[in-house]
DNA sequence: GTTTGAAAAGGACATATGTCCGAAAAAAAA
DNA sequence: TTTTTTTTCGGACATATGTCCTTTTCAAAC
């Protein structure tokens, strides 16, 4: 693969050095492998170009806290390489991943440009941004707010970047995403089937009624 | 006040240029005072030179979120500026808080540096950290752990960033900052207390049994 | 068609935590 | 000291949510 046209392509041709590329690797994962996890030690800077990705905590006690799904492209690595710390959250390919790995180590030498580091710092507050968010939203309101916030955002128009990351969960993942257990999404589920508010079959969800829905995400939208 | 003078106290004289200073400004906040607040618009970056700061997230709903107290230096508008968003976490001035303040209007014009920049991604990499374990630790760990957690780390030697900050708040505050009611931390410090793990008075709390508290942490220390 | 196995749904119960309010204690005023 | 006011504490109850396990449903294999 071509890395200079993939770089192109993303509009990041500007941000990695002639000597920071050759000292880089394209590498491929497969799907489920791991790119960083959890509280290891991480030496490279990964930029996704091809696949999608997969971003959790996975806590001792085996507790997982799914965080998104992100299409190419990304950065990873990024807030460790910044901060100097192990890795924050697991990373794993959903499909195959094709990357661009960067060794931190090139990363200091060869490429402190303005560019690049306003680049990373962009990048980390928005990410930042999304943590916080998620976390508030979290602390502060039921799953049944939370739940009908991310159906009418999946199905409101506009919303198209959430929309391509959340859309193909299955029905355990989407309680992982909301925090919650299968069991409890569950019983929610069917107290809005219930009221009547969507229709619910086996494997699927259906809006009925949009306007209630929105009521009850209570200012509760993503993205 | 002598703006070089405090900078160089901070260790932070390289971070502005010359002109970045000249079209800066001294302000001081009054207790209370509010630096900024959630979702309202912010234009300069805040270097707080003197005095502390408690940040913190307040809901439509008025529900309140305690996230840290700071003490000088800390930066305010970092991730505003980085992101170009409005703001993610009210800043109050407790006690008197003096601050340089820098429109990003300059920031923007004259002060573009690496220098800065990575100082910038550094700060804002390390608030992304704090945040997501804090959220983590507070999705997965039940009251009990946490603020065992909080006690063991406020007795602990070699905590002393954590203790400074943390150690003045106020009863109703900690409950704030542990995320719970005052109702049932009050419940759980009283369970601690049952079993012999600490002794209440009205206006303290002093640990009797430290290695049975940190099991009880699990894992959950502060910092 | 019957059997077997997996996925989905739901019942029953336990528990963490919030809310509301009255009781107790301390502090302040008289 | 007595009274009043303020603060703290704790009882009682409601609710969101987790865990465990049984039942149901659907699909695949036989």
């Amino acid at each position: 693969m071509k890395v200079e046209a993939a770089l192109q392509r993303l509009g990041w041709q500007h941000l990695f050095s002639k000597q920071t590329l050759a000292a880089s690797s394209i590498v491929t994962f497969s799907s489920g492998t791991m790119l960083c996890a959890n509280d290891h030690v991480i030496d490279s800077l990964f930029v996704v170009l091809e696949g999608r990705v997969k971003i959790y905590t996975l806590s001792e006690e085996g507790k997982l806290r799914l965080l998104r799904l992100k299409a190419a492209p990304t950065l990873i690595g990024d807030i460790e390489y910044a901060s100097g710390r192990h890795v924050l959250h697991t990373v794993e390919a959903v499909g195959t991943v094709v990357c661009l790995r960067i060794p931190f180590e090139v990363l200091k030498t060869h490429n402190r440009t303005i560019a690049f580091t306003e680049h990373l710092l962009r990048g980390v507050s928005e990410k930042l941004f999304i943590e916080a968010n998620a976390s508030s939203n979290h602390l502060m309101s039921t799953l049944e707010e939370r739940l009908a916030g991310y159906l009418v955002s999946l199905s409101e128009a506009g919303n198209d970047l959430f929309q391509s990351e959340m859309s193909q969960l299955k029905r355990k993942e989407v309680a992982e995403w909301l925090g919650t257990s299968y069991r409890h999404l569950n019983r929610t589920l069917q107290a809005f089937a219930d009221e009547g508010l969507v229709e619910r079959t086996r494997k699927q969800v259906k809006i009925l009624d949009m306007e209630r829905l929105k009521q009850r995400a209570n200012g509760m939208l993503y993205e």
